[in-house]
DNA sequence: AACTTCTGTTGCGTATAGTGCAATATCCGT
DNA sequence: ACGGATATTGCACTATACGCAACAGAAGTT
């Protein structure tokens, strides 16, 4: 399809003042765009009009405006976690075949906000608006991983396979931060094994978290790690879609 | 200056659908600029092209994109309070002929960011830096009044009019809410009255508070609402200039 | 199910609107 | 005061975005 052209540049101004610490000149502006220096001034006139950008009164340079501030805070604040996850839960269920599911913490547990089931398989009954522990769930563990929430004082049993030794689970937990996904084998129902991993906000706090889970026939050990790293992938592109930024949370590089 | 037609048509729809609920469809859009749908349909789709609106694949409805987020996300985080005030502190000289400060919370006290003097008056010293105790100065008032800390245990004495006791301090703060700006009658330095009121981030999230300070001999009390007006409505742009939403706080509403 | 009546998208001729060049104006460093 | 940067404005040209109209698809109506 045809795009607008000095719609199209103005855009990629906004993009280019993103990278540009103190802000950038009209030629800077130009030559990145290779276009004239005239169009330079023009676009930058009309994106300042609207407070999309700014322009300092003494260098005269151009950086990004307020109205974006406003804008994407408002988008911010029409954004449901949920309305935005429901695609990639089925991201989750087209490339697994599993159950897909999303949870946010709440009252020091798991509450599942929205599931979507696979066709294959419907053994695993609704469990929406359920709430589960934390300690013997993926997406618990989730929560207690990557959370900052210290850990409960008790810890219920649920199978035979339930962890319920304090330091035993914090070594998962350790581990489960340092792989970036959270797993369930069989701990808290017989038979199924789940996958989860973070969900991260724009501001780089946790929301929640996404995960799969199957039966242990087919999450099976072997492929668990396979699981994982979709699990995790497709969480990470969520978090971005929250406007979430990696390096918010990786290392503090930036000053 | 001569703008770009089609640019600005670009960010006049950007606007538009801030306000859009369950965003828009292109011939609405179309109707709502005067435009031509074809002209509205193309756009969109450059719009869209750099993720700056969305199209709902189902009801192909536009709504705001992701790429705002990123964008008024990077902004926010290259934003320092201190350079943001500036301007409105000049204001509040302006407006006021007193000096103008801008502090933050820290430490249970007030710390002081920065300064503008009066050209008038250079009688006060600068304070940039200092700390000062929270319950007898307007600045600190407001961070007591506004904020979510509680009242310290200890209120020492500075002059013959600071407040010390509790439940007389706690009916200034709650008067404070009311009106929207602290009062600081002689109550730290003799002779020296302040008014300050509250500033907010994008979150909603009380970040500090502006304010003025001269002679009780020109900041009488018969003024000293007049002043509270002009410090109260400059606090309020400058929130607004850091992103944030009246609707935030005033009452929740939104469902 | 055939019928409107909404949608959103595409082809195309036209002329407006945006472009690049060049001139001007303004600022900074020496 | 001068050279070498900036940013902005005038102007002629043609490329570009525009509106019209035709099309396709969805959603209601009878």
């Amino acid at each position: 399809m045809a795009e607008i052209q000095s719609l199209a540049r103005g855009l990629k101004i906004l993009n280019l003042l993103e990278h540009a610490r103190n802000g950038m000149g009209t030629t800077e502006v130009a030559n990145q765009l290779s276009i004239d220096k005239s169009s330079a001034s023009r676009l930058l006139h009309t994106l300042a009009n609207y407070g999309f950008v700014e322009q300092d009164e003494d260098t005269s340079r151009y950086s990004l405006g307020p109205q974006l501030v406003t804008l994407g805070q408002h988008l911010l604040n029409r954004i449901t976690l949920r309305d935005h996850a429901r695609p990639y839960l089925h991201e989750l269920v087209d490339k697994t075949g599993e159950c897909a599911h999303l949870a946010i913490q709440a009252q020091k547990q798991t509450l599942y906000i929205d599931q979507v089931e696979s066709t294959a398989a419907l053994r695993v009954e609704s469990e929406i608006g359920t709430l589960s522990p934390l300690h013997c769930t993926a997406l618990g563990k989730v929560m207690l991983a990557f959370g900052d929430c210290r850990l409960p004082d008790e810890f219920k049993t649920f199978t035979h396979r339930t962890v319920t030794d304090r330091s035993t689970l914090e070594a998962q937990l350790a581990q489960t931060e340092l792989r970036g996904y959270a797993i369930d084998d069989e701990e808290y129902n017989y038979g199924v094994r789940c996958v989860a991993a973070p969900v991260y906000d724009h501001r780089g706090a946790l929301v929640g978290a996404i995960g799969i889970s199957g039966p242990a026939g087919r999450v099976t050990l072997e492929r668990i790690d396979e699981f994982g790293a979709v699990v995790k992938n497709t969480a990470q592109a969520l978090s971005a879609r929250l406007g979430f930024d990696a390096k918010l949370r990786s290392s503090s590089h930036g000053e």
